[in-house]
DNA sequence: TGCTCTTCACACACAGCAGC
DNA sequence: GCTGCTGTGTGTGAAGAGCA
């Protein structure tokens, strides 16, 4: 079994785009880099994927991202399009048998999104998943849901900074140094499922009541005006009524 | 007995922090 | 700047305790 530790990075939507999304297939962020290291099962690092992705949605680097990243857009031109450059991580990621590492759970939710909104095949793509940030909030004494920087992470942990942060491959470099220190035999792989995340209901907004629309139905049908004492019971009414608590 | 207050559970909005 | 996740605060209803 192996270990595929990888990390993206990702443009979104410029405040002028020319291009946008079908109604339907929303994607706001799109993959321009994908940085992996595979690790055998004795956590040694076997092999390297770096590759820089052609966008081919959003022409220009969001400003915020390239200031992040370094990423520009002329970097990229030169570069192949998304599903070349999957084909070539499938080969590389080897095999439903491999284990996915990442810090945090987007960039797994990231990547089938992205082959999904393609129409690319994910059948050649491990769903099994670790995502290290928890872990390694446990590892240092956080709670578990304390989501920890990588940064952060990687210094508390005392792992030599020799590359900068925000760089697909160098991320993933750290992400699997950080596997090496904290790997236990608690370390469980969870199953990915992209429909689970995709049926997420959506929050319907807050609703409140309309108290003024209730009163000035009453002086409707009552055809009078509602003294204070009135207005009190009908609001009062129908909050009780709202409750059920006298239905049979 | 009836009213008021407190507590609990639940859902939601919002803030903060992570990612890019 | 945006999206996504988590924790916290708030509002609401239900149920029970306390008191006159």
């Amino acid at each position: 079994m192996d270990y595929i530790v990888f990390d993206l990075e990702l443009n979104q939507e410029p405040s002028s785009v020319k291009s946008r999304p079908a109604p339907g297939l929303q994607l706001p962020f799109e993959i321009i880099q994908i940085g992996a290291l595979k690790l055998d099962s004795g956590f040694n690092t076997v092999a390297a994927f770096n590759r820089y992705v052609k966008p081919d949605l959003y022409e220009k680097i969001n400003p915020f991202v390239a200031e992040l990243t370094g990423i520009t857009a002329e970097q990229l031109l030169s570069e192949q399009l998304f599903p070349e450059i999957y084909r070539e991580f499938c080969e590389f990621a080897g095999g439903e048998d491999s284990v996915f590492c990442a810090w945090g759970s987007s960039d797994m939710k990231q990547l089938y999104r992205s082959v999904e909104y393609h129409h690319l095949s994910s059948r050649h793509l491990s769903k099994k998943y670790i995502n290290l940030q928890p872990y390694a909030s446990m590892y240092l004494h956080y709670p578990v849901k304390t989501q920890l920087r990588l940064e952060y992470a990687v210094r508390a942990l005392g792992i030599p900074v020799e590359h900068s942060f925000h760089n697909a491959f160098y991320d993933a470099y750290y992400t699997g140094e950080i596997l090496k220190k904290i790997h236990n035999n608690f370390m469980k792989a969870e199953i990915y499922d992209p429909a689970a995340v995709r049926t997420r209901p959506a929050r319907s907004p807050r609703r409140t009541i309309d108290t003024q629309g209730i009163i000035e139905q009453f002086e409707k049908m009552y055809d009078r005006n509602m003294t204070s004492q009135e207005k009190d019971i009908i609001l009062l009414a129908y909050k009780m009524g709202k409750t059920g608590q006298f239905l049979k």
